[in-house]
RNA sequence: GGGCGAUUAGCUCAGUCGGUUAGAGCGCUUCUCUGAUAAGGAAGAGGUCCCUGGUUCGAAUCCAGGAUCGCCCA
């Protein structure tokens, strides 16, 4: 044989380590997809991950999600490629080149020189790749990391232009001026995605001020802001005209705020004066509360109409200044108000802002407030607790910012958004009309620009004249007078002008790259750098047929691939997505570095080895339902199924390497091996339709019965055979195993080929083979149902013996077994087996239960609830009310009996009762539903000699194990000691000496090198090899 | 404030179409079995199925409201 026995103490660490060197040899990866060549594929993205940070537990969670269902699919026969990818652009990247600089703005970038700063990001997003493509390697995933797509390549660049000049000519690519959330310390804009992933509680503070009446003393109005800064460009005051406001007196003072939040804002103390609709208040003007800005135009610092104005919270009034929020920004667009933004791009107010000149604006809040109260402008100071944007990757708080920008009008293609989103199946279902649809309702313009330096650059040149044009390829761009340079980023891009078509101006780039997520959403065409070239390989691999990612890429990846994919094909990338839940500790905390909680996948991979991890993630629940994740919870999936199947294979090989292989095979099943091939026909067909279904759970956990049932049943029933050396019962072990071995080669493929190998190897991995085909023919389900109720019908009898307490060892004269028809038919089918497991001399069946207990009727609500409805419990009173026995019988022998409810009398059939067995007192008997198991504990001496000698047996098999002697040892056995046990012994010679392969028996062992003590007797045992 | 999801034994999770005595594994206690096992079997302890109302003959399950947690949005 060609490999060491099977050792059960297998450290799996080790043995995967073994399997990829396998794997590695035989290169059966890329063989595995060789082999499909032609056939139909099965199209999987990448989501490329960004290697410029260490993986971490949960991009193992993703990435052997990736893996399970490609190995599947090529399985069945699909032909799948899995093209890697890199995310390599963006803000994280730029951040983490900062940090090792010391430097912290963009003037910094600039002086530091871009070219230098760009080429550090260059070599910064690849820090880690090495680790990544070893851990990818480690769990299983297989993917080509040789052939990967890398976003900052030339050619993936180009594809990006590409689809930009698409939707160029569709007339979706604008710059516009607009309010956008914007971090001053990134000194860019950010697009509505990445805004959504940095909410964050603060608490802020919520301000009530007076804004003065002007021309009546003593009268304000009340405004209301949670952005204090603001408040130094005040330029309006906002109403709602439907709305009644009141002026109510409190104190000595005379205030404006709306009706509905009257108490709440002055209390009960407030005195109404008037009512006025909202409208009457329009145009009233006011005294600002800062004087550094008053050229607004004719309608600044007065009171202006606007419907966004609500009575939910504040004061019904509500602080305008035009720079900062969208709502205001539109409001002076229709008012004609002056844009003034005193804020600088860097997040600091300007010159003209007096004492608050060069101050950050959130820093000078507290400063502001204080002036408010010194200048008696302010009413009241609360602290807020809101949840606010921040900047997703430096975290500082995000401004709402005019500036201009440029979008793609994805409110354009909302409706073919919505309609391709309809064609993808979301696993877990609910995100599809849920979380992601909603989103798609929203849909807002993509900010797509950003001012920054390590992207793709935005392909528009300018003229003076102001001219644009959309760039599609290096070809266009040289074809129009550019020199190309080598490298299309920041800043060599920049150097390229060309004259305009147009005018014959010279045509200069606009400065911004575009935000990462078109680049990801890009890939599907860009990783073939299609329609340059490759394009026949990207038609024939788009869509895809399955992504999967975490669930926070509902608002990225999700949607990039979705937009970009509308916006250029008018469909969706991607036709099945799973999203994956989040990582916890076990205490249900998110894992963080802060927190120190985090698990590092090496930790798990070297303590349980890939497959555990594996098989914890597919099994251990929805994976989209997140994880309370520890090493001890993947240990439990080792302890729980990795090592019952790895002990049922060592079991098979140990025994294996001692039969004679010569012995031809006797080729009568029992129907034990018919039984279990049943269940593992079942299996295929479960995990099969599990395995389509994109259920790792259901399809593990249908393995892992099924070997539970393998080991614990079928294996344990069968060890007398096995001992024999039976040809039958090793190759439907076999079967059995290496069938499994190809249901769980997805989901545990390294474990699955060793097993694979060792057992067929008929292929050089068990990645090569076909899917279990199913055979319908295999299976019985009767037969499957006859060992169920065997299986009840010895877990009554031990049952039975626990409460006697008299032990397994004990044999007993008989077990009567109270049982209907069939079951009694399913039980004698199996009659040896449950007598051995029961460890009786026979099994008495007894169809009347009268001697062991009466029978109770009791209504099956399931069958006759829809039938009676509201008169069940006059039904069900009706059938407790039966005589029990006769009704019974009857039933037994097909009759049906009749039950009278209100006067009507109604048949009922046999499905329509539950018969129960109430034992009578005295009686050692236990019950499940109709069905019992009495044991007669009658003891002779015959049946007590032989628990002796099982005794006796039980302890010399002890001595066998401690002498340190293997299973097949023949020995030279004596005992000697109680002469009740020597009796035992002489009279169960055959089986002593056949149980414990001992070829001489000696009863003269008075001081064997083993003793023992059975029932209070004395037992000396000494046994040596023979 | 709005949307989506979750809440079942100490822990991790099942629970079918609504069917009357809610299950499993781990852990704990006591037995037991062993010619493979770190395994298996039996018994025991352990439950306000988050709460309140409703629908129904019958609710862990369906509906409404609320609580708590998570994610997302404003």
């Amino acid at each position: 044989m060609r490999y060491p026995p099977v050792d059960s103490a297998q450290s799996f660490p080790a043995l995967e380590e073994g399997v990829l060197a396998r794997w590695r040899e035989r290169d059966v990866f890329h063989e595995s997809v060789r082999r499909r060549e032609g056939a139909t594929p099965y199209v999987f993205y990448e989501g490329p991950p960004t290697a410029n940070g260490r993986p971490g537990s949960h991009h193992v969670l993703s990435r052997i999600f990736k893996d399970v269902f490609p190995r599947y699919r090529t399985m069945r026969g699909y032909e799948v490629h899995r093209k890697a990818g890199w995310d390599c652009h963006g803000l994280p990247v730029e951040l983490e080149i900062e940090r090792e600089l010391g430097i912290s703005s963009k003037e910094d970038i600039e002086r530091f020189g871009v070219a230098e700063f760009n080429a550090r990001c260059r070599e910064s997003v690849l820090t880690y790749i090495e680790e990544w493509n070893r851990l990818t390697e480690r769990i299983g995933f297989w993917i080509d990391t040789d052939d990967a797509y890398f976003t900052l390549d030339n050619d993936y660049i180009e594809s990006v232009w590409w689809s930009l000049a698409e939707v160029w000519k569709k007339g979706l690519l604008y710059e516009g001026h607009k309010v956008v959330p914007y971090c001053p310390r990134c000194g860019t804009a950010l697009s509505s995605h990445e805004v959504a992933q940095g909410y964050r509680d603060v608490i802020d503070p919520s301000v009530y001020v007076r804004f003065p009446v002007r021309g009546e003393d003593g009268v304000s109005l009340l405004g209301w802001t949670t952005t204090p800064w603001t408040l130094l460009s005040n330029a309006a005051l906002a109403i709602n005209p439907e709305v009644t406001y009141v002026r109510a007196r409190l104190g000595a003072e005379t205030l404006i705020v709306a009706e509905a939040l009257l108490e709440r804002v002055l209390g009960d103390g407030a005195e109404v004066l008037a009512r006025t609709p909202g409208s009457e208040l329009a145009g009233t003007a006011y005294e600002p509360p800062f004087p550094f800005i008053d050229d607004y135009g004719p309608r600044g610092h007065t009171v202006l109409e606007a419907d966004f104005v609500t009575t939910d919270d504040g004061t019904g009034v509500v602080h305008t200044a035009v720079a900062f929020g969208e709502d205001d920004f539109q409001l002076g667009e229709r008012y004609g108000l002056t844009l003034q933004n005193p804020v600088l791009e860097d997040g600091k107010f300007d010159r003209r802002m007096g004492p608050y000149a060069g101050r950050w604006v959130k820093e000078a809040e507290p400063d502001i407030v204080e002036a408010l109260r010194s200048s008696g402008r302010l009413f009241r100071a609360e602290p807020y607790e809101h949840s606010y944007p921040h900047c997703w990757r430096c975290g500082t708080p995000l401004l709402y910012y005019a500036k201009s920008s440029w979008y793609v009008r994805t409110t354009a293609v909302k409706d073919e958004l919505l309609a391709a989103n309809e064609g993808i199946t979301w696993y877990p279902e609910h995100i599809k009309h849920g979380r992601f649809g909603n989103w798609l309702e929203n849909n807002v313009d993509w900010a797509l620009s950003r001012e920054r330096y390590w992207g793709t650059p935005l392909p528009v040149w300018r003229c003076e004249g102001g001219h644009e044009r959309c760039v599609a390829s290096v070809a266009e761009l040289r074809e129009l007078g550019g020199a190309v340079p080598d490298d299309l980023h920041k800043p060599y891009i920049d150097a390229v002008h060309f004259p305009c078509a147009d005018c014959g101006e010279r045509m200069t780039r606009v400065p911004e790259v575009i935000d990462a997520w078109w680049d990801s959403g890009s890939m599907p065409f860009a990783q073939w750098h299609a329609p340059h070239e490759n394009e026949a390989r990207f038609a024939e691999r788009f869509p895809a047929d399955y992504i999967c990612e975490a669930l926070d890429q509902t608002r990225g990846w999700f949607y990039s691939l979705l937009a970009v994919s509308t916006l250029l094909f008018g469909r969706s990338s991607y036709e099945t997505v799973l999203c994956l839940g989040l990582i916890l500790d076990p205490e249900g905390q998110k894992m963080s570095k802060s927190r120190g909680n985090v698990v590092v996948p090496w930790d798990v991979i070297e303590a349980h080895g890939a497959d555990a991890f594996r098989w914890y993630y597919f099994t251990s629940k929805q994976p989209w339902d997140g994880y309370r994740f520890s090493l001890e919870t993947v240990g439990e999936s080792v302890r729980q199924f990795m090592l019952q199947l790895w002990n049922t294979f060592a079991f098979h090989d140990l025994y294996d390497r001692l039969r004679d292989h010569d012995d031809p095979p006797e080729s009568h099943k029992t129907d034990l091996d018919r039984w279990i091939l049943s269940r593992l026909e079942g299996t295929v067909g479960t995990v099969t339709e599990r395995m389509e279904d994109y259920d790792t759970t259901g399809a593990g956990r249908t393995i892992a019965e099924f070997v539970d049932d393998l080991s614990n049943w079928y294996v344990r029933l069968s060890r007398r055979r096995f001992w024999a050396g039976e040809a039958d019962v090793f190759s439907t072990l076999e079967r059995c195993l290496v069938e499994v071995s190809k249901l769980l080669a997805p989901l545990t493929p390294f474990l699955a080929d060793e097993i694979y190998e060792r057992l067929d190897g008929s292929e050089p991995s068990v990645h090569l083979c076909d899917w279990p085909r199913p055979e319908p023919a295999a299976r019985d389900v009767e037969l499957e149902d006859q060992m169920r109720v065997a299986r009840e019908a010895v877990e009554l009898g031990r049952s039975a013996r626990a409460h006697a307490k008299v032990k397994l060892r004990q044999p007993l004269p008989e077990a009567v077994i109270v049982a209907t028809d069939r079951d009694r038919s399913a039980i004698e089918r199996f009659g040896d087996l449950v007598r051995d497991e029961l460890n009786v001399k026979a099994l008495r069946y007894v169809s009347e239960a009268e001697e062991l207990g009466r029978f109770e009727l009791k209504a099956n609500y399931r069958a006759l609830g829809p039938r009676f409805g509201k008169q069940m419990p006059q039904v069900a009173a009706a059938v407790a009310a039966l005589d029990a026995q006769k009704a019974a019988r009857t039933l037994r022998e097909g009759g049906a009996v009749a039950v009278s409810v209100d006067g009507r009398d109604y048949p009922l059939a046999s499905g329509d009762v539950q018969l129960k067995l109430q034992p009578l007192e005295g009686y050692q008997l236990e019950r499940s539903g109709s069905h019992a198991v009495a044991l007669d504990l009658e003891l002779d001496e015959d049946l007590h000699r032989e628990g002796l000698a099982r005794e006796v047996v039980h302890a010399i098999q002890g001595a066998r194990k401690s002498s340190g002697l293997s299973v097949e040892d023949r020995i030279s056995l004596t005992v000697g000691g109680d002469p009740d046990l020597i009796e035992a012994v002489r009279a169960n010679e055959p089986y002593v000496t056949g149980e414990t392969l001992a070829t001489s028996l000696d009863y003269d062992g008075a001081d064997g090198a083993h003793a023992a003590e059975i029932e209070g007797r004395r037992l000396s045992i000494s046994v040596r090899r023979s």
